[in-house]
DNA sequence: CATTTCTATCGACTATTGTCGATTGAAACG
DNA sequence: CGTTTCAATCGACAATAGTCGATAGAAATG
């Protein structure tokens, strides 16, 4: 953990490389939350898996997962507490099976990061890309 | 490196856990693409230097990103050779300034995946989240 | 040409991660 | 109650990733 974000820039005065001032629009702890989304979707397996669980109408059983997956019982295990940690799943417990379930709000809101990194800079505001995911977070401050 | 894909489902016959058999949608090359890209991002500072890219017209240099974040050049070099190579930052040489800047394509390919997965299934397409980013891709074919 | 400045790479170290097999736990079933 | 079945945890291992200091390379500057 680093990102200080304290513009203390002293260039050498001559030869500028850069017109504006660098300033970050969020904060660590954001970065943080939005890095540790991206961090859990940063594997092949967990990104089917997201897939394949947001392509279906409400939850999956983990035994219906685990055949679409040449991987041991407990990596799908593993793999699946990885997302729920992260807030990404959701998970329930009926009898001898184990649910999962996609949650959207935590997609939508590190796709609400994406769409507004992706926008050409002080460009459209699309309206819609701020709708979407963005604003359900907690309450403070971020967006700039 | 596993992601087979073969639906072997077998189940019990009796006490069956979920109703519609699951099949993936997307294949295991571009579930790795998506993850290598999330990877990238799976990171506090990384996610903070996109972010002050993207919050930036056109470019800036690595000179000025140094001073944002308590960490070694070197490691700072690291991080950005990291994003550059997941195709997430473009650079650019001049003198003996290094700049980057957002592909901002990259970032909508993700987005777009993560907007669909998002949605609840069959349901709604808001066609707002349909617009941002997700459309404006290159050309081919990743859409499913 | 010597020096400075910015950037990339190297080498090392530690921490984290992905994977598996084996074990444990819980629930259903006979 | 013993057995089966699904899921989570444990322990181990190899591989990867993040970090730094030191070094090397290149371009500008004096």
């Amino acid at each position: 953990m680093v990102t200080a974000l304290t513009p203390k820039h002293k260039h050498a005065a001559g030869a500028r490389c850069t017109v504006a001032p660098a300033r970050p629009s969020i904060d660590g702890e954001r970065a943080a939350q939005l890095a540790a989304y991206a961090k859990a979707l940063g594997d092949p397996v967990r990104v089917q898996l997201v897939d394949v669980l947001a392509a279906h109408p409400g939850e999956l059983c983990a035994c219906e997962l685990l055949p679409l997956f040449e991987i041991a019982q407990s990596t799908l295990s593993h793999h699946l507490k990885t997302l729920a940690d992260a807030g990404i799943l959701e998970t329930r417990r009926q009898g001898l099976f184990a649910y999962y379930l996609v949650r959207p709000q935590t997609l939508a809101e590190l796709s609400g990061w994406l769409v507004r990194a992706a926008a050409p800079e002080g460009g459209v505001m699309t309206a819609a890309s701020q709708r979407d995911g963005t604003q359900s977070r907690a309450g403070a401050s971020e967006l700039r």
